[in-house]
DNA sequence: TAGAACGTTTAGTAACTACTAAACGTAGTA
DNA sequence: TACTACGTTTAGTAGTTACTAAACGTTCTA
């Protein structure tokens, strides 16, 4: 029924781990963000290393694309040239950092292109049978709404920085 | 200036691939969507085939996997031993389907894994350094916090089904 | 100046994924 | 019965990804 810290430390390491992949994401970059969050301190990149198994390599590159995404934050101590790693224990900042991440990536590029086909649909100068052009138009279109309403979504969840969690539940609360 | 339509959908075709890759999904099953979805009429998996480029093999493995997440319903017709499919037009209901279908993945796995980790903390059985445990306490509690938050978050999402997009919309506002 | 302690970059690798080609199973048809 | 028209399954492959090992560059120290 005991269990001992490490043990405990190492369980949510690798839940964060699957998590992490499930996400699409490196399971490594999981578990270094659980090492970190885990740490009362910040903690330099060797002791990353030696928590997760990873390589200095792989903890070097990955903790970067952490901190870009905001995750983490890396700092230094004077008269120490190591650099220090702590988690960003805020998620909702975190959140806001990933989204706007996102905004320059392939995804917006493609979301785009979707919107390019439907201004030329709206321009009518799609050539083909009227009836499918039409068709055609409609269920672009009706795609189109569904990707606005989710980037209203994404871009609401960006501005609830400000409120804290209970009341995004209560807010949810509304909803039902 | 002028487009063709079949152009267009070759386009449309495109971005999907790329949207589908985005999320972790093969590019072919968003190929595969796109044809569907700007068919008026639910069409063959000879046609799915010819119009994706596709083989027999991928777009029956693929499209079943469509179908499970219920984002394409397959049908046939009385005196024809083809099986027709067409897209899912109502994308809440897709997304709907698709986190019912999260529900059993590994990804609620982790997630309980966490949960069992907090329960752990609370029940006081976690032996180590008294300031230590009550920190790492106070951390995945956050965490979990966060994870039911965005667990209310998805399952408001799927009672939106009843309301209409433009409902949404304003929902969103209010969030302003 | 040499050496040590860092983090970074690079080249290579093992595992995985999204496919293709083709064999296979099945049910209708002659 | 053999033939045909389907969808499915399987074996293999090209491309990708998440790493490792090790060379490298830089800055501080003796």
């Amino acid at each position: 029924m005991a269990t001992n810290l490490s043990q405990l430390k190492q369980d949510f390491t690798e839940g964060l781990s699957q998590i992490s992949r499930f996400w699409g994401f490196p399971k490594g970059m999981g578990a270094i963000f659980a090492v970190l969050y885990l740490s009362p301190t910040p903690i330099p990149l060797d002791e990353i290393v030696s928590q997760t198994g990873l390589t200095k390599g792989a903890v070097s590159t990955e903790v970067r694309t952490l901190a870009r995404m905001g995750l983490v934050h890396r700092s230094s101590k004077l008269g120490d040239r190591k650099d220090y790693y702590e988690a960003e224990s805020d998620f909702y900042k975190s959140i806001r950092s990933i989204l706007k991440e996102r905004q320059n990536s392939e995804f917006d590029r493609a979301i785009r292109s979707v919107k390019e086909t439907l201004e030329k649909l709206e321009s009518g100068s799609v050539s083909g049978v009227e009836a499918e052009v039409a068709f055609v138009h409609q269920r672009v279109k009706a795609l189109q709404e569904f990707f606005d309403a989710i980037d209203s979504l994404s871009n609401a969840v960006i501005k609830l920085e400000k409120l804290g969690l209970t009341n995004v539940k209560s807010i949810l609360n509304i909803l039902k």
